[in-house]
DNA sequence: GATGAATGAGTGTTCATTCAT
DNA sequence: TATGAATGAACACTCATTCAT
């Protein structure tokens, strides 16, 4: 009790507390990984806006690359966790799609170097992906909440038949990741600003009625 | 009359030939830029890989980010160019968005370089693509087209009322980009190759039900 | 009459005109080294600057150290030249020194480059200087003029006795060259334009005073 | 006691001593600066030859440029460090003029690498020694002693009157500078070795009559 | 555990020079 | 003679990585 708590110094300066250091490298690396990719980015830049150094880095990670591969997990690790908290169960299947769709476009839109890292490692052909026996252990919550709500849809006469969930679950994913992943470039091509919040209205409302418009029965 | 003297010298050395030269270094660019980003590819690889040297590359593009413009410039010409090609003018309102779709599909499947360009110019923002006036002046056929579809099938009855034919474009460019752009990462945590053609018969198949089932009155 | 003369043009594009290709490529040359020295000019520079283009300088030249030598050659002949107009024969002593010194100074205030060229020379140790046979050669007529005047003084008393032609010519080029060589350390340091005409005058007839002021018998 | 444990290894390698690598960069670019030039000189002879490496140049002085900079103020640095060892108080005026243009002479004789650094600089246009603050404040304690000097030999009666020590100053740095730095193409010139020990003592001694005679009263 | 100096292989860029036309 | 495209060696500068303290 009279004991006072250990520093929490998020400057951690000399401080011997391995896991701070770790996660501020992590978040430095997350920001600048996303910035600037993997070949774009600068072990310099991670180090400083880390608060650490470089030799952390190495002694945490291995090399950049594996800087790189923990990164990736991570992100993989905290979107399964999101949406391990949805919970469609009690609402009416065309809520519970709604639901669902409003929640990996907010994803998309609050997570943008989520985008940024998928894409760069989309380059890499997912060769670190490959290697994470993590990830792919990280099956995704939604894919099971869609084939509910389809199946109870169906079974209430509200969503047709013959849908395959899987196909189902890359539309909707496609819907929001792309205008995120593609935001700079169509504002461009459009001449206006797509990340402003009316224009992210329009796109989701328009996102969800595609969805259930093909839904129907 | 059997012997042309033409030169089919594509590998030609110390051959003056510039629009050739200019030409290799830009394929070679595509290729190099397409797999590793702007960051990561080296301008001496491009430079041995288009059998010039890399004092040319200078010479014509300034420097690497000059090149990057100029490939990317080229790589939204070439797609616009094909755009203009389509023509379902004389095709009823259905058969018209199922050809348009399997058009933007196919596009996407046999030019996976120009979606690595476009995710990567999308890490930088954008940056580029702003730069460049040329770019912007080239107005994608594919919205009028659109546009012209929904019209007439509004007319005939066969689709729904008050579709915006732009986020009807941003749906059906999502639909085809998205699924060659994150492939990898997608094969990956699948386990299964949607590459096969099998596999992106059966996604565009379910893409052209989603939109025309969406746009059923 | 009819027969219109020989096109003089100064840009002469493509008009076969070695001499005047030559003597372009020779200012520019002169210019450029001047101002960035030998290491610090440039071929494709002098070219531009040259109106011509890269491969005459290598036809006429040989290289670049080669045109070094030329221009180099070019400036000593100048001044030489230009030397060989002095005439004192007819002045008192006195009034011959100081005209001497007056023509030495404004040679120097005018020839800029000449003394850029020299202190780039001396950097390198005179290493063109000494395969120059032609250089050489040109033997200073100030140097005869000099001698000339200091035994015309003497005879007539108005000069010292014992005074070393050599040292005299030595002393009477430091006193100009230096003040221009390091004009721009010099004008840094003391925090004002040397190069001002009347700062100019001021310091020519401070010269001449330590000369004549020294050859008082 | 025999065995001190001072680290006597200045060609160190991997050995963390700040002070120890910048001098030796400095040293060797002082040095490769002195015979080449800024635009001459190659970093990676500098790196090499200080025994460190490229990388700790740029870690210490950012580029080249600020490389030249710092020798540049070095080089300053000590020649004014030395001239503030020069005390002629207690010398007769006469005695301390002939000291003073000795000092000034035997410099620089003894810093060849000074009046190359001082010629380059200027081929600059003094570019760089005007960005420096601190040579500028680095006032030159000669100028003092001259004044001294001819105040004195005026009251004494040994100096004539009317003399502006700031030109006194500068006709004698250009007795002892001029000498030194065109001593190669004077060499060429006069077919004689300048910098032999005889010919350097003959060129003093002239200096110092020119100065004393043109002082007489 | 933590620091930052040190390293060497690269990385984009430039340059003097050559050659086809 | 004249042109400018082509070349490869070099150049200034950077980066991921290692090591002494």
């Amino acid at each position: 009790m009279a004991t006072t708590k250990k520093k929490t110094s998020t400057a951690a300066k000399r401080t011997r507390q391995p896991d701070v250091t770790r996660r501020n490298i992590v978040d430095a690396a997350l920001y600048e990984f996303a910035a600037k990719g993997l070949a774009g980015a600068r072990v310099d830049e991670i180090a400083e806006r880390s608060g650490s150094n470089k030799r952390m880095i190495y002694e945490y990670f291995g090399n950049k690359e594996g800087l790189w591969l923990f990164v990736l997990e991570r992100a993989y690790e905290k979107m399964r966790e999101e949406e391990h908290a949805i919970d469609v169960a009690r609402m009416p299947p065309v809520d519970g799609m709604r639901y669902l769709m409003e929640f990996n476009f907010r994803f998309c839109s609050r997570n943008p170097e989520f985008i940024s890292l998928l894409n760069a490692e989309n380059l890499h052909k997912a060769a670190f992906l490959r290697k994470s026996k993590k990830i792919r252990q990280l099956y995704s919550p939604l894919l099971v909440v869609i084939t509910d709500l389809l199946e109870r849809g169906q079974r209430d006469g509200v969503f047709r038949r013959g849908v395959d969930p899987v196909e189902l679950y890359i539309t909707i994913a496609a819907l929001g990741f792309f205008y995120f992943s593609n935001v700079h470039t169509l504002s461009t091509i459009f001449g206006r600003n797509l990340l402003a919040p009316k224009q992210q209205k329009v796109r989701l409302e328009h996102s969800i009625a595609v969805v259930l418009g093909y839904l129907r029965p």
